[in-house]
DNA sequence: AAGGTCGATCCTGTATACAGACAGGACTCA
DNA sequence: TGAGTCCTGTCTGTATACAGGATCGACCTT
């Protein structure tokens, strides 16, 4: 899941699909639009093989469609399909959270996980958060949940939650940066952590159907987060995973 | 999900996908095998460019791994791995059928699912089932569980579930055929059915947390039935899945 | 004036050529 | 005899050329 090598040493391939990915997401390749080949070639510098393999590649990462007649478009998202995307990863969440506990972590496995729980904790404690400690917890927070779904031991499961949490506004952290600006935000936070804190527990106790029922709640934070900062839209400019929003749905 | 065209028209990436996907499931291409273009070139009849594409696409469908070095082998799966994945299926179906049942699908769309509902029950009432009805059973089968799943009308949601499904020890009609020499073979299927009753009756009812749980207990016969069908090796031929299995798990 | 047809242009699908990287083996030196 | 180095062969990554097809516009016909 690390970019470290950002030089100039990846392939060309992942290069295009970086540039391309940054402007779908960005909001400048706008949903519905169809990308040609050669367009794409002139926006990456790089041939149309490395191109075409880029675009395939984004294809069934989700973020473009392709057109029966050939070619991609990038593809839109109504609202309901984020809300069902949240969902999903809630659902997938809890089944890793309940194999981690039916199968019995150890609590070797367990460690990093509780390290990085003290860690969020140590975060949450101050009580006007500054944007800083908004920035760490984005960070912390994507980590507790990677190692949460690892510790299901179930390659396939790990597999499908890469996938959905590939799309942008159904990651584990999509909207937390958006409620930095809101009253509410501590509050969220506090619960979040708390659902943290019983996920563990219940892991660590064997309580496979408690610890997927409170993943399934925790993902729905998000949605409450999402709702939240379409109400105040002063702040949208923190969401830039709504530049892939239908506009139908942004009225 | 058809392949009609069989035919010439189809394009030269889809001619070779298929035809390497045939290759892998048929266990010709061993686990653990590296796949070079050049070889897949030759088995396909195809350029490099559409191999290399295909190859791609056999990547992300599951089936094959990408090396780092460069390259792909045929992806290797434990016992573990199946199982996770037919758990997997269970739970994403429950979530479909849970939306169905939350959104209250139309009684106008509830129709298909319905006659295919009695169409099953026509299948499994004659007592000794003939092989061609069992074969009409998975047809069936398949259709009921697509129905099904478009019914969540949620387009994440399905995707995910094909996405799944792809994998062919993972799909709804997997392993029913691998039954139809066992002696439990009506009973399972009896059950089967009773399920497929339960779901829509559950729907019809706005009942979502029934639909789910009855969902996921649907594919748990699956796992039945694989146990079953391991135990008596006599029929193992019928699972040409399984020759994705890592030989250290068919022990 | 409107609709259909023909043509041109652009685009995708495919093939192939070239360069750099990696691996395996052989040879040499200690 | 063993280890290290160099060389060679093969493979992947990339670029580009070519052909078939689709789409859009313009012109002609009714």
């Amino acid at each position: 899941m690390s970019e470290r090598d950002t030089e100039r040493s990846i392939s060309q391939t992942v290069r295009a699909q970086l540039a391309l990915r940054d402007m779908i997401l960005s909001g400048t390749l706008r949903p519905g639009e169809r990308i040609s080949e050669l367009q794409a070639v002139e926006i990456t510098s790089v041939s149309r093989t490395p191109v075409r393999l880029a675009l395939v590649r984004l294809e069934d990462e989700g973020l473009l469609q392709a057109i029966p007649s050939g070619g991609f478009m990038v593809k839109a998202f109504s609202e309901r399909d984020i809300l069902d995307s949240i969902e999903l990863r809630g659902t997938l969440e809890g089944l890793a959270a309940r194999f981690a506990a039916e199968r019995g972590a150890s609590a070797r496995n367990l460690e990093p996980l509780k390290e990085c729980l003290s860690d969020l904790d140590q975060l949450v404690r101050q009580d006007p958060i500054s944007v800083e400690a908004f920035s760490a917890y984005v960070t912390m927070n994507a980590r507790f949940h990677a190692l949460l779904t690892d510790l299901s031991g179930s390659a396939p499961v790990i597999r499908q939650i890469d996938r959905v949490s590939a799309m942008p506004f159904a990651s584990p952290s999509a909207f937390v940066m958006a409620q930095s600006a809101l009253p509410e935000a501590h509050n969220i936070l506090l619960i979040g952590q708390e659902h943290h804190r019983i996920v563990v527990d219940a892991i660590e106790n064997r309580e496979g159907a408690r610890a997927e029922a409170v993943m399934r709640e925790h993902a729905r934070l998000a949605v409450r987060n999402l709702r939240l900062a379409l109400r105040n839209r002063t702040h949208l400019d923190l969401l830039p995973a709504l530049a892939l929003l239908t506009s139908a749905a942004t009225d």
